[in-house]
Order: C-alpha cells, then structure tokens, then sequence
RNA sequence: GCCACCAUAGUUCAAUGGUAGAACGAUGGUAUCGUAAACCGUAAAUAUUGGUUCAAAUCCAAUUGGUGGCUCCA
C-alpha cells in the first residue's frame, strides 16, 4: 500500500496547489495522506464552503495535466525561510525541523513548491482521474491544539481505481444504514427531546427494555461474581470533589452547581468519590477484602455542545460502575479477573475481534498526573502484566491515563468510523491515599488499599449505542424488546392465536399479538421491519393440527407444539444465545 | 466550545419571493385474507423571535436543535 500513500500524498499537494490559485493569500499549512484519501488544512483567504468542493476539484483536474514528477531541492534554513516567508505555518514547520537536526525539503511540481519530507508518486500522469474526489469541508485547530486558530480542512477520498473509490463510498453508505441513530428512531427504543436538553437520553418503552435486560444481566453476574450493590446520592457538597481532585480538573465538564442553604451542591460526573465514602463508612479488615461495590450510578457530564452524538456521547449516563478495594497482594489478580469479566461478557454479546488499549501515561502531559512516581511506575507494571497474564490482546498507547491511575480500554467504532472508550478497567494506588482508606492488615498495621474503577458494559447510553450497531437492530431474543409476535391469518384462527399468547404471556415472555386490521403481509412486513426474531402465523391447518409453525430471522421451524416452542425460547433467554 | 453546513406533517421528501403538496405512519370505515406494503375517507407541518418586502417556507439576523469534522472523552 506504500504507492497508495504516494498517490494520496501527491494528491494532497495538488489540493494544496489548487486552493492556493482559487483563494490567493492563503496559507497552506499540513496535507498528509489518511486511510482513505488525504486533506489539507488551510488557513483560508475567504471562505470555503461543501458547494466549492467542485469547483476546487475541477482546478485540481485541470492542474494536474501540468504536473509531471516531483523535483527535491534542500535548502538552507535562511532559504526556506525568504521561501515561505509570508506563512507562519510553514515557518513554525521549518523551525521544527531545524530543530530536530534534520534537512529542509521542497518538492515541486508543476509551478508548485511545497515544504515536504517526500513520498510522492512518480509520474502524476498515472493517477486516474476517476480514482479519487473531494469529500468535505471541515475545521481542525493548527497543530491539533484548540488554543490554535481553527483552519479550514478539505478532506479528499482517493483510491488506486474508480471501482475500489465506489466500492468505499458504496460501503459508508451501506454502514450509514446501522446508524444507531437511524435503527433507534425506527425501532422507537430512544429519542431526545428539545425542551429537555441536548445529550439527554429519553429512554422509550422497547428501548428500556434493552437496558433493563442489559441491568439485570450485570447484576446477576456481579452477584455471582462476588460483588455487592451499594446506593449512592447523585448530588453532593462540592467539597467531596475536592477531596478526589476532580473540581479543579473537571469543573469545565460538570452541570453548574446548585446553591442551597450557602453551600454548593453538584450533580456527580462519576461515583468513584462516594464509593470510597462506602468503603470509609465502617472500619476495614484486610478480611473483608477484596470489597466490591457495584451501583448503577446516575452520572452527568455537562459535555461540549459539539461533541454529542447519538447515544454514544450524552450528557446524562447510567454507567456499569463498580469500584473494587483490594490489598496490595490481591491488585493484580482482582484486574485480570476484571479483564475476564470483560471477555464473559463480549463472549455473550458475540464481540469476538476487540482489542484492548492499555493507556499509560502521556510523557508531554506528565503534570497532569497526580500521585507518587514510584505508585505511577509500579500501577503501569502491574497493569501491563496483568494484561499479558489475561492473553487479552491489547497494544499499548502511551496516552490516555486517567490523572489517578492507567486503565484498559476497550475501543469501538461507530457505524461512521468515529472511535470510542466502550469499557474500562483501572488501577488506581492513588485515590485511597486520597481519602484517607485504610485496612488494617494481618499484623495489625494499616495500610492504604488500592483500587480498581471497572465498567465492562461502560455507559448504558454508548454500550447500546453500540449493540445496535452491533446486531444492525436484530437483537438477540433475551434482548429484543418483542420476541414473539404472533399474527392470525384472519378472525378465525382468533380465539386459538389468544390461547397461545396467553400462555406465552403468562411464562414473561414478550409476545404481541397483531390481529390488526391489515392484511397478513402488512403485518408480516411490520414484523420483519422490527426485527421480531420469533414470528407465529396462525391459520387453519395450525388451528386444526394444534401445532405451530414458527418463523426465526433465518428458519423455519414446522409443526412444533406451543409448549415445545416455549420450552425452546425459554431457554434461550436463560442462555443469552445469539441467533 | 471551535469551523462549516442543515432545519417543511410523527417519518422520508416536494414546493421561481406570489394558493404549502406526496408517500408511509396515525385515525374512521370496507374487505377476513397463508408469508415483506389491500381499498376508500379524515386529521396533521414551514423550529423560535425579530427584520427586509405590496407579498417570506424561500432573503437577512439572533436563538434553539441537528449533521460532518477539530478539541475533549464512558
């Protein structure tokens, strides 16, 4: 794929090229090749909106007959400068580059020059026409960093041939189609509400079902699991926060406090804090450890306006938490356990390929770290061969640590590409010390415990988000909020289409009758639509015969007894089986 | 939050600055039907506020909400 990166790369000087002759004045800046094309971010005299893309995309056609190679030339660092003497940017770049000791380069083609490392197609000429188009206009910071002025990014798809270009967009089109935003309107399972508030979840009545279902689920494997359920308020005093040191940091991302009776009350972002409150409640023996306290707490994050998304990024979120207290001794085999849990619980849900991402921490931003070195250096080995005890795969990021400690994540990607933290599993010698925990050990002296912060099924909001994504709508039976749909041929076959609703009713399984005034095709349409994976047509021969034919998503399933249906179903919710 | 764009029945879409329409859905009725849309009728919308204009769904501004990115993050 290495010639793909040259002809992305190539194309991004073209692009570069192209808006410098339609917009003069501005200034180019970075255009690196992407996965699936390249951009050019642009600090642009003007304005550049989606209705220009074309005309930006006919110059590039237009310029590109003129190229030819790429010719390098290396300058000295007064040259480059007089060179791209009107472009900040390019001067920071080339001030970078002197710095890193390493040599100025400016390729050319055509009648455009560019500071660039290299890594350009050979001979333009071969890049077909037909291979690659603009795709959009967006903002992005100078160098990444908000505090920087935003430019203007073009964002270009390009492939080796037309077809492999189609095929992409044709497959983004298709992977639109599981949106969980499109499948969550259409199956009615969540909306949002205006006059509500952005990012705030109403959780519709088939949707409930799916996150009651998913509830009931983790606590029944805590239970098992050996942990304990413990309620905790959604507000407090701001000074708990201080105590755990998220005020200073967080403050930006809480809702605004509440003041009442001269003191602030916030509405918690997270319950590590009152878990530790739980733990501080009643004096600890190293016996009663590890202590595993489980809740599904309420949480808001008052979330940049920009960043919501679906369900995935929300301000109000019931998260999978638990916090588990170990001893020193017990740490490393409380985290693999974790991480088993993890991989229970994917096994279930049918994730097979995942990849965990185990976050250190980020060397540029190390003042953002609280606590010991000597905690940090030892949490960041444990973690690591604790991962590599568990067989989980995983890579390393040297990023992404939470300020107490590092932490696995598991990464998913939505159905347009947009990547988020799904799970999370973390170990923290940091916050006990914080709060002041401690245990009383075997030889009577007290020691801090160490704490692990866990969410396998992350958020409600951003884990169903996923699941339906997941199961493109078509959940499993113990998660579809109507499993059982069943549809008398005509008035009839009424009295024996009740008789069989009732009993499967009666044994909580959810069933729907539909004797609506449709005709059958209409109604098996509607069910197939919302993805009812058991669906009973009831007509004479099965009113006569006293058995049923059952349809499944795939099957069919003829002349089975109600009870031997129900029996079957059964079973399957009590399994979690995925169909 | 920042950059760009978008906003018409419940939903998906129409409508040169000049009478807001359709389909599905909802609802009332007719047909009682064997595997992905029966037929006839009814109700239902220009997000909000202000401005330009003889006249605004259409032009302008602000607000609210959404979309694609950037930053941030479960």
């Amino acid at each position: 794929m290495k010639n793909m990166e040259h002809i992305r790369h190539s194309l991004a000087h073209l692009l570069g090229a192209s808006i410098l002759e339609l917009y003069p004045g501005s200034k180019i800046t970075l255009g690196p090749a992407i996965d699936n094309g390249f951009y050019y971010d642009v600090d642009v005299n003007g304005k550049i909106t989606d209705a220009d893309l074309q005309k930006i995309e006919t110059k590039m056609h237009e310029l590109i007959k003129t190229w030819s190679t790429f010719e390098k030339k290396v300058l000295s660092k007064e040259e480059a400068l007089e060179f791209f003497k009107d472009n900040i940017y390019k001067e920071e770049l080339i001030n970078a580059i002197v710095n890193k000791n390493e040599d100025i380069t400016v390729y050319t083609s055509g009648n455009f020059s560019d500071l660039c490392r290299g890594g350009h197609i050979e001979n333009m000429a071969d890049i077909k026409g037909n291979s690659w188009k603009l795709d959009r206009v967006a903002g992005a910071y100078w160098r990444g960093d908000e505090k920087n002025k935003m430019l203007t990014r073009v964002y270009g798809l390009a492939f080796e041939t037309k077809e492999e270009l189609e095929a992409y967009i044709h497959q983004q089109e298709e992977a639109k189609k599981r949106d969980h935003r499109e499948i969550g309107k259409k199956l009615e399972l969540f909306t949002f509400d205006e006059e509500i508030g952005k990012g705030l979840t109403i959780w519709l009545p088939k949707g409930n079902i799916i996150k009651e279902e998913l509830e009931n689920w983790a606590k029944e494997t805590e239970k098992i699991w050996g942990y304990q359920r413990v309620t905790t308020p959604i507000i407090t005093k701001e000074s708990l926060f201080y105590t755990s040191g998220h005020l200073p940091l967080y403050k930006e991302s809480m809702y605004a406090p509440i003041r009442i009776e001269e003191e602030n009350y916030y509405i918690k972002p997270m319950n590590c804090p009152f878990h530790h409150k739980v733990f501080s409640a009643l004096p600890k023996s190293y016996k009663d450890l590890p202590l595993r306290l489980a809740e599904y707490g309420w949480c808001h994050r008052y979330e940049d306006s920009g960043s919501l998304f679906g369900l995935m990024r929300v301000r109000g979120m019931q998260m999978n938490d638990a916090h588990i207290y170990t001893t020193h001794e017990q740490a490393m085999q409380e985290f693999i356990d974790v991480i088993k849990l993890h991989e229970y619980y994917y096994k279930v849900l049918g994730i097979e390929k995942y990849e965990m991402e185990l976050a250190l921490r980020d060397p540029k931003k190390i003042d953002k770290y609280h606590g010991e070195e000597a905690d940090w250096e030892l949490a960041e080995k444990m973690t690591t061969e604790a991962m590599k005890a568990s067989g989980v795969p995983f890579k390393i990021a040297n990023e992404g640590a939470a300020f107490y400690g590092p932490k696995m994540d598991f990464q998913i990607y939505s159905s347009i590409g947009r990547s988020f933290t799904a799970s999370t599993n973390q170990l923290d010698l940091y916050m006990g010390k914080r709060f002041g925990l401690e245990y009383t050990d075997k030889d009577g002296s007290k020691k801090t415990p160490y704490i692990i912060h866990r969410a396998p099924l992350g958020t409600h909001e951003r884990f169903i988000g996923f699941l339906i994504e997941h199961f493109a709508g078509a959940f499993p039976v113990w998660l579809s909020p109507v499993q059982v749909t069943i549809l008398p041929i005509s008035e009839h076959q009424k009295e024996y289409a009740e008789s069989i609703y009732k009993t499967l009713k009666e044994n909580n399984i959810r069933v729907e009758l539909d004797d609506s005034n449709e005709s059958l095709g209409k109604r098996i349409r509607n069910a197939k639509m919302n993805k009812v994976p058991y669906m009973i047509v009831i007509g004479d021969k099965e009113k006569e015969s006293n058995v049923i034919t059952v349809e499944t998503r795939t099957d069919k399933l003829e002349g089975i007894t109600k009870e031997s249906f129900l029996e079957k179903i059964q079973k399957e919710i009590k399994e979690r089986t995925l169909n």
